[in-house]
DNA sequence: TAGTGGTCTAGACCACAGA
DNA sequence: CTGTGGTCTAGACCACTAA
């Protein structure tokens, strides 16, 4: 069924350009009309084609905007390149947070939190800093939870529900203290993820990713 | 039908769990199995559900795991907040590849190919450099454009069909010639995307963008 | 308001991978 | 081999939205 793409793909339909309907489709190929609307709609998810009632079916004007990447555990990325892992809690406290932090959780400024922050290690090599605050507000259960065993990632991933995250790359330059713990140079260029975690209207936790030198996060479209 | 996601996500079925098969939701939910089929299939593409057959579906251990992102057309993503777009071609000339790139394009050395090095501008600051090869051995006919008026980022996009593309997300710190081009410190860091685009085994393009100091590249889960 | 995609049904056969 | 998900059909009704 996927001589659709394969008019999209030689141009045979321009980007742009407006595409039978579902049914005349159906009739042409000889199938059911379903068949075309799952083929079309696995299209549109891929983002070759924009759909909308009435209008009809078209070729996506910026061909492919999209691609899918993994927000993993980092024990599982780290042991997946066949290196060992190693994990380092550095702080645990409760915290009134600062303003910022508050501010992004969309809560009242001096919130109690859980402020967390560790290293993890791949072969003994610094790998990454996690900087992770926690909403005790939201997840009270967590005010005697320790961190030192298993990580805040994993062991949230694992045990906390949650509905969407937002996400933002970015890149920062090492401070002292940022550049001493991933055992690099002052001011070295440091890739970062900052993740904050919802459920429903709750923000629940929020942490700053800051990777080793030189790490790149890999994806495919 | 979104029954099956209240209960993952209220733990009622634990995340590792082997959920009832599509034949006995159908008859619990009293719906059709297609149904069924079609509302665990999302679930299974948006990371909450394992399905394999013969062993049936489970319920995924680490929620989540999957994050869509845009690699949009530079200028819209400039207009799309209300700033004035420029570009400036800073650099075009057909040239042979340096080895480093022949062997990301999995070609011989010394292909030639086409060089352009460009920036983006932002209500007249520098929002990214971008550095781009162009295959000319796949793209002959681009031989003779140039890419003073239009982006070469925005042209390919809009004329050239590719299958897939390889992204690759990390940090650098400015040399002298990008801290100049992008008004920033040397140094600073940048964060940096590197994107191959293939038409099935033949590389077409491979571009480097550099963004300015601060840039964050957002998404959601 | 009319045309489009969105979704559902009941039943069928197929392809794959565990046991 | 057998149970599971994968996919298809023919027909129906619904929901949105552009005209």
């Amino acid at each position: 069924m996927s001589e659709v793409e394969r008019r999209i793909y030689t141009r045979q339909w321009h980007p742009g350009q407006l595409i039978p309907n579902e049914s005349d489709l159906a009739s042409e190929f000889g199938c059911a009309r379903v068949t075309v609307n799952r083929a079309l709609r696995t299209l549109a998810e891929a983002g070759l084609l924009d759909r909308r009632r009435k209008a009809g079916t078209s070729v996506a004007l910026h061909p492919v905007g999209k691609a899918t990447l993994q927000i993993p555990v980092i024990r599982k990325e780290i042991e997946a390149q066949d290196k060992r892992y190693d994990y380092h809690l550095l702080r645990e406290e409760n915290a009134l947070a600062p303003a910022a932090i508050c501010h992004r959780f969309q809560a009242e400024p001096n919130q109690k939190m859980r402020h967390v922050i560790s290293r993890h290690c791949a072969d003994g090599l610094p790998y990454v800093i996690e900087d992770r605050w926690i909403n005790l507000t939201a997840l009270p259960h967590l005010e005697g939870v320790s961190f030192a065993a298993i990580s805040a990632n994993e062991w949230l991933l694992q045990n906390t529900p949650f509905t969407h995250g937002d996400i933002g790359f970015g890149a920062t330059n090492a401070n002292a203290i940022e550049a001493t713990t991933l055992n690099a140079k002052k001011g070295a260029a440091l890739f970062t993820v900052e993740r904050t975690t919802w459920d429903h209207q709750t923000a629940l936790t929020s942490v700053k990713l800051l990777f080793h030198p030189g790490y790149q996060m890999n994806t495919k479209v």
